[in-house]
DNA sequence: TATTAATCCTATCAATTTAATAGGAATTAC
DNA sequence: GTAATTCCTATTAAATTGATAGGATTAATA
């Protein structure tokens, strides 16, 4: 399951991509229009802020804006800071990799083989699409 | 992320697959060998029972045994019944579909049209894979 | 028929994660 | 100096996960 918190963030995100070009918008009035409580967005906003997607202008008048030009914000960017890994085990991840406990030899694990290609495609899908594919109106 | 109840479960089936034509398979011997509790793994293959997938004989010398053939066991089927709907979102789920709370309208949401995307290639992956390719040695 | 060995079933529990809330500090525009 | 905003930390309630416990039921076989 996607987590509350991902899809927050990518409808934020999807909501700032669409004004771009004027002055920061405010949590206040994403949470509003996207239905979203507005402290937790606060604390997703920050998350995307200090992993370098968004940046932020303080105080009145202050607000969100994109660091990067839509068509430059991956997917895969997007979904490692907030929803984690996009592998769905670790002995399959490219930037969080753990070894199993069990498992003795990965190359001879069923699971392992499986969630590789899941991986694989589910890579190919976040990498090739941008915020600038969802903030497209239709 | 894969729950474990997941991994054990697929790495059960394919322990059984391996074993296959012989008697039923032992939820002890599974469990030793494949380095998974055993009341957990029980209640796993239990839950394979009543889905269809694996029959069982009870009593001594019982055990479990696979209903069809490897060929004919997708990793659609068997992800489904153990992790619950491949989609991401309830908005995007085929077998699970439930409206978003929020979102007036599915079609101009962007998390809708990405998942569904990321869905699609997932399932691609699942319904072209099948016990016998995850049992296969190498 | 008694014993043994297996599945079956229900309940419970501890740990973790998730989603959200609360309260206020720091900063900036005006 | 006031108002409006981001920033930060802590807390909490609910849900989920992973596992354990105990015994009921069933079947083979000595």
């Amino acid at each position: 399951m996607l987590s509350k918190k991902t899809k927050y963030g990518l409808k934020a995100l999807t909501y700032i991509a669409r004004q771009e070009g004027e002055s920061p918008v405010q949590v206040g009035e994403i949470a509003k229009s996207e239905q979203i409580p507005q402290k937790f967005l606060e604390s997703i906003l920050l998350t995307l802020r200090k992993a370098g997607i968004l940046g932020s202008k303080k105080g009145k008048h202050g607000g969100y804006y994109l660091r990067k030009s839509p068509s430059d914000i991956k997917m895969t960017e997007v979904m490692r800071v907030l929803e984690g890994p996009i592998a769905m085990v670790p002995c399959v991840s490219l930037n969080f990799y753990e070894k199993c406990d069990d498992c003795p030899d990965e190359n001879l694990c069923s699971v392992h083989r499986l969630m590789i290609q899941v991986r694989d495609n589910t890579l190919y899908v976040l990498r090739s699409t941008t915020l600038e594919d969802l903030s497209a109106i239709n």
